[in-house]
DNA sequence: TTAAATAATGTTACCGGTAACATGCACGAT
DNA sequence: ATCGTGCATGTTACCGGTAACATTATTTAA
């Protein structure tokens, strides 16, 4: 590999005006930056990382840490790496990835925390790198999400809008900041609507919802749509519905939120809120670099507008 | 962060002898050595990772390349990659995730690849650093796998035990050593039991193979299971059956291949041939910095015997 | 006209490790 | 007693960058 030495010698400039014309080409003559642009193209100039990283005192080394247990989550957090990497990658940041157990090993330069509970507030409050949470979080933390309330509230206004009746929110059943902004968007709307709410919580597994509806069966009239909070909880209340005889989507519909995977395995596909997960993990990326190259303390926080992803189990037009 | 320096000067010595503690303990009197241990304790002394890339001429960074489009194959990669962490971490390693478009940018020390394809062959090749590769091939590449052939044996034989008598294999459309391996399997079990094998090819979408069951649903008789080599094809096999209103698993089997997530989504759960993903994922590890650490150009292959992960797609009891 | 300010480039030292060589000391053979 | 030998430790130089300071050339102000 060629070094700062072998573009200087070949320039017939010492090394620190190379490094000038990388890092302040304002304070090098512009004849000298040509030469110098010249020589590096010539000899296939790549920086070292690990000499950067040992002057500047830095590790170029983000931790990528997923606080949920990874198996319930997996299909949603592979997107986001993949955009967080695309971020970091441009500026020769790599990421590692770390789960609680292994979080203190080794250094870094900063984290994108996701998964964080009410219970994690402390400890992160106590990192002393830049971090970027994902996930809406009112503890003050920098962060980046999809604006959960508008989803709900766009996808139960659909609902409406094709003729549903009932509309029965599905939730998960978790006092997290990102649910109760969910349940906010369908309460708006049906409050808009002078309708009446109607909210059931479960932990996020799809067997939990279906069985919820096989039970409750009798209670569902036609023209009932669940506005579910995962489509994790959308697939179960589809097969619940399925397994009682009910028709999908002309007598009962269903939609989802995240839009990863899990909706499109379904059959019918759940129309659900897309979120725009592999851009947010971009976002999470350049904002957390942004700290750190330009030693900021906080820069606010980014809503994503999430999008509907059309699928089979709501109605196409009004009845 | 506490340094070489630090820890030489407390335990009075040189820092050459603090760094001949570290890695060539035999060249030091244990005297010395418990003085520059105890000192180490005492500063809390953690080796400056780009320090030690900067000399031995290093990055420490392995990447791992996802050659096949990603959005099919989420869930699975994700436990991969979990897996190459873990033992990367250990060593103060970090994973940068790269696919096909960013391959090139930036420096590394090593690949893990997967999703490799014939095609690739060629430029894997030049690569000049040391790799492993995921998945099994036969270019003589070191790699990682599961046995695929004796994972379809093992569940044919189940299926056959369970009673079904007529087996019919649903493979994927690709000309990759592992479907040729899957079938394999297969065939080897039916020509023991001298059976008429049966084998159909699609590319690796639910819909198609759902599609297929139900256009040819006339042609299955009862007591016929389906040796799918993925999950995503007993999915679909599995939704093609009931909506023809074959019975699951009165009548008709299924078995599917990965044990991934796909496999808990379904409705009743898959069948299938379970992969021990997060350990061949820190087998990729392991291999990997074994290779880079010890330079050694080859070192051979391994395969992970699979395991059955029971669902509710074949008897649990003779018929 | 000349001293002082300013701009462009070069020199030196350092970041935190490690290899290679240098030193000093103990011990056995002569 | 003398010398070589081997072992334990220390010194020096270097990996590839960058900050801080030094030098030189060019302007500007008095």
């Amino acid at each position: 590999m060629a070094t700062l030495n072998d573009v200087a010698k070949l320039a017939n400039v010492s090394k620190m005006t190379v490094s000038r014309v990388i890092n302040h080409p304002d304070k090098v003559t512009d004849d000298l930056k040509q030469l110098v642009y010249q020589a590096m193209r010539e000899v296939d100039y790549h920086p070292n990382v690990a000499a950067k990283a040992l002057v500047n005192n830095s590790t170029r080394i983000i931790k990528f840490c997923v606080l949920e247990d990874i198996d319930t989550t997996e299909p949603y957090y592979m997107n986001l790496m993949i955009g967080i990497a695309r971020s970091l990658d441009a500026q020769q940041y790599s990421l590692q990835l770390v789960t609680r157990r292994n979080f203190d090993i080794g250094n870094c330069d900063g984290y994108v925390i996701t998964g964080m509970r009410k219970k994690d507030f402390d400890w992160i409050g106590e990192l002393k790198k830049p971090l970027v949470i994902f996930g809406e979080n009112r503890f003050g933390f920098d962060y980046v999400d999809t604006n959960n309330k508008a989803g709900t509230f766009m996808i139960s206004n659909l609902a409406l809008k094709r003729g549903y009746e009932r509309l029965i929110f599905i939730g998960m059943d978790s006092r997290e900041s990102f649910e109760y902004s969910r349940e906010a968007g369908y309460l708006q709307l049906l409050q808009e609507n002078q309708m009446v709410s109607e909210i059931h919580r479960f932990d996020n597994h799809s067997h939990l919802s279906q069985q919820f509806v096989i039970d409750n069966w009798d209670k569902f009239e036609p023209n009932t749509c669940f506005i579910c909070a995962s489509d994790r909880l959308a697939l179960g209340a589809e097969r619940g519905i399925e397994s009682c005889g009910g028709l999908i989507p002309k007598d009962y519909g269903v939609t989802g939120f995240d839009g990863v995977f899990l909706n499109q395995v379904a059959f019918p596909q759940i129309t659900t809120v897309k979120q725009a997960i592999v851009e947010m993990g971009m976002a999470c990326g350049d904002k957390l670099l942004d700290k750190i190259v330009n030693h900021i303390q906080t820069s606010g926080s980014l809503m994503f507008e999430p999008k509907i992803s059309v699928g089979g189990t709501i109605r196409v037009n009004v009845k």
